[in-house]
RNA sequence: GGUCCCAUAGCUCAGCAGGAUAGAGCGCAGGAUUCCUAAUCCUGAGGCCGAUGGUUCGAAUCCAUCUGGGAUCACCA
């Protein structure tokens, strides 16, 4: 039930009945029509701009026009009051009653309230995290795990048929540098003094429970072995091992995926899937051998001018034209980045969402030439970039250093101030800004920490209903019948109240459309807000508190309207992938 | 030099799919309060929406150029 898609109906009928309206009816178009609430409260509580938009293909003036709808708006039993202000805008008042009904509406929908057909089952796959599997995450990675996460929540709320996607980059020269760094710990195991990690291994101590595993179950065959032979064996230990840890920090940070896609799986069988998204580009012309021009500005110093095989991105909407095979004859990154689009592609997906660090911004172009080149234009891809997290502990920036690898992981500042905070506060900023992250703040039991302030509205609600066993112990407060009571709920608070939960729909459906999950962490605030606000009123007036032993129906209507605060505090938590707590301790 | 992101109150940021008098939190100023519906509350001041053009009935929002800040820039992944 979303009120203004309602009264979109409703005014879009209004209009038909119009003579002005029906006379040139093929002439005119609704598509710019609005209907939204008024960004002042005190104007009414929707409004629309059809007056405006409709004035010049009618060939009146808008006030003139605004007159008429009006009129005609007037005879809806729900509208209690119209009027037209500045250049043509018609503001609607709606009844208690309408708003009384909306109210029950939304009880007895409960945490569906809101979700919505928009998406219409459009196949998306959104692709986040993609951590290297060669060690923990460290915090870099957690704004993009947790804006992928809430954003896939997000769109399938809001109707879209969504995948979760990890694409595990288990080939390439990184991983070949990982199984020699676990061959290092492996000989270490075996009783071998290594010394000092030489640079350009990772030094990490988190491979040598890897390296262990190898000498239990090898003994010392692997060191017998050449490296061709080795290799292969220590990979496929390291890489698995690096997900389980990799896995455990996305489980720590209430992150799930529902593929985990392995790069190697590309290059598997000769590189079928490569040569075979090749050949779809060679096809289509797209392909070339020819040389690259040198980047602008400094010459790197090891260039080599040379013939590359060449995917002509420019064609299709890049700056400069990629490389897909490398000097040496194996396939550039990017080859296997054009097979594994192809590849979701042929799963039947509409849209690809890629979740990436700002440090990536120079991919985009060449990504979205790929989503052109491969689907003729038909799949749509984009790409969603996160700016950097700074850290601070106590307003003191913390210093990170990846060459000493001394940097801060993903599971210090989970166990730290819990994945709720995490979350919340990677969340509550737009994710095309810089965000600063301070321990002290997020875990600050306080109003001016959001997390706290939204979750403690939640538990507020649930404390309602402890407070009203007390006051009625024979309420059976899971079968109430809340429809019966609505009528009860006049104070202008209260409405006031209900008015703010009616624009959760509205809102679930452009922040989807718009793929910016933050407007929900936001609006969450702004909710919890206005219910900390009603709630205080309670301490002066103590009438308007939610349970008032005195009187019963009107406790339970009240209930009723906590119950939708509470649901729909639990519905936007849910997406923002954080906890709605029972009580606060 | 190319490309991408950003610029809104003293600070940190929202601003919904162009709409009316641009909002919140912190800070600041004033006031209330010791209450138990806990981890305060209410009110107020504070703005050239980076600049200039353009589109539009109407622009913080869309387009172009410029200024300032950040990211990134063959053969890595």
């Amino acid at each position: 039930m979303n009120l203004f898609a309602d009264f979109d109906q409703r005014i879009k009928n209004a209009l038909e009945t119009l003579d002005i309206i029906k006379e040139k009816r093929s002439e005119v178009d609704f598509g710019r029509l609005t209907v939204e609430p008024p960004r002042d409260q005190s104007h009414g509580d929707v409004a629309t701009n059809a007056a405006m938009v409709l004035a010049k293909p009618l060939g009146t003036n808008p006030r003139a026009l605004a007159d008429l709808i009006s009129a005609a708006l007037r005879d809806d039993p729900d509208v209690s009051e119209v009027s037209v202000a500045g250049p043509g805008f018609i503001n609607i008042r709606l009844s208690t009653g309408y708003w009384q009904r909306l109210l029950a509406v939304m009880i007895a929908e409960g945490t569906d309230y809101g979700r919505s057909k928009i998406g219409a089952g459009l196949k998306a796959n959104v692709e986040y995290v993609s951590a290297n599997p060669t060690g923990p995450m460290h915090v870099g990675h957690c704004r993009g795990a947790v804006v992928g996460d809430a954003l896939a929540n997000l769109m399938g709320f809001a109707g879209y048929d969504i995948t979760k996607e990890y694409y595990i980059n288990d080939a390439g020269g990184q991983i070949d540098v990982l199984a020699r760094s676990v061959f290092l710990r492996y000989r270490e195991a075996l009783g071998e003094n290594i010394g000092e990690i030489p640079a350009g291994l990772y030094p990490g101590d988190y491979l040598v429970p890897v390296g262990k595993a190898l000498a239990d179950e090898y003994g010392p065959r692997l060191h017998n072995m050449p490296e061709e032979d080795w290799m292969p064996i220590v990979k496929d230990q390291a890489v698995a091992a690096m997900m389980v840890m990799i896995r455990e920090d996305l489980n720590a940070l209430n992150v799930h995926h529902d593929v985990f896609f392995s790069e190697r799986t590309l290059h598997a069988d000769g590189a079928k899937l490569i040569r075979a998204a090749i050949n779809d580009l060679t096809f289509k012309g797209h392909v070339y051998k020819g040389k690259l021009p040198p980047p602008k500005g400094q010459l790197p110093e090891d260039w080599e001018d040379r013939d590359q095989t060449l995917f002509r991105s420019t064609e299709v909407g890049d700056d400069i034209d990629r490389p897909l095979i490398k000097s040496d004859g194996s396939y550039t990154y990017f080859a296997a980045d054009v097979a594994y689009f192809k590849e979701k592609y042929d799963r039947g997906f509409d849209e690809m969402i890629y979740v990436l660090g700002a440090d990536h911004g120079g991919y985009v172009k060449r990504l979205e030439a790929v989503a052109r080149a491969v689907s003729d234009g038909k799949a749509k891809l984009t790409v969603l970039l996160c700016q950097l997290v700074k850290l601070y502990r106590d307003g003191e920036p913390v210093k990170m250093s990846k060459r000493s690898g001394d940097f801060v992981t993903l599971r210090e500042v989970v166990d730290e101030v819990g994945s709720d905070s995490v979350r919340f506060m990677m969340l509550y900023r737009k994710n095309s800004e810089p965000l600063d992250f301070d321990f002290a703040k997020v875990t600050e039991q306080s109003k001016d920490n959001p997390v706290f302030y939204v979750q403690y509205a939640h538990a507020r609600c649930m404390s309602v209903f402890r407070q009203a066993k007390d006051a009625f112990p024979d309420l059976d407060v899971d079968s109430l019948d809340f429809a019966s009571t609505v009528g009860q709920i006049t104070d202008s608070n209260e409405l006031q109240l209900v008015a703010k939960l009616a624009e959760y729909p509205r809102l679930i459906e452009s922040a989807a459309l718009s793929q910016e999950p933050h407007r929900v962490v936001f609006y969450l605030y702004d909710l919890a807000s206005s219910f900390h606000a009603h709630w205080n009123k309670g301490k002066e007036q103590p009438e308007l508190r939610f349970v008032n032993d005195k009187n019963r129906e009107l406790s339970i209507a009240r209930l009723g309207l906590v119950r939708a605060v509470a649901c729909v505090l639990r519905s936007g938590l849910a997406i923002a992938g954080t906890a709605a707590p029972e009580e606060m301790r």
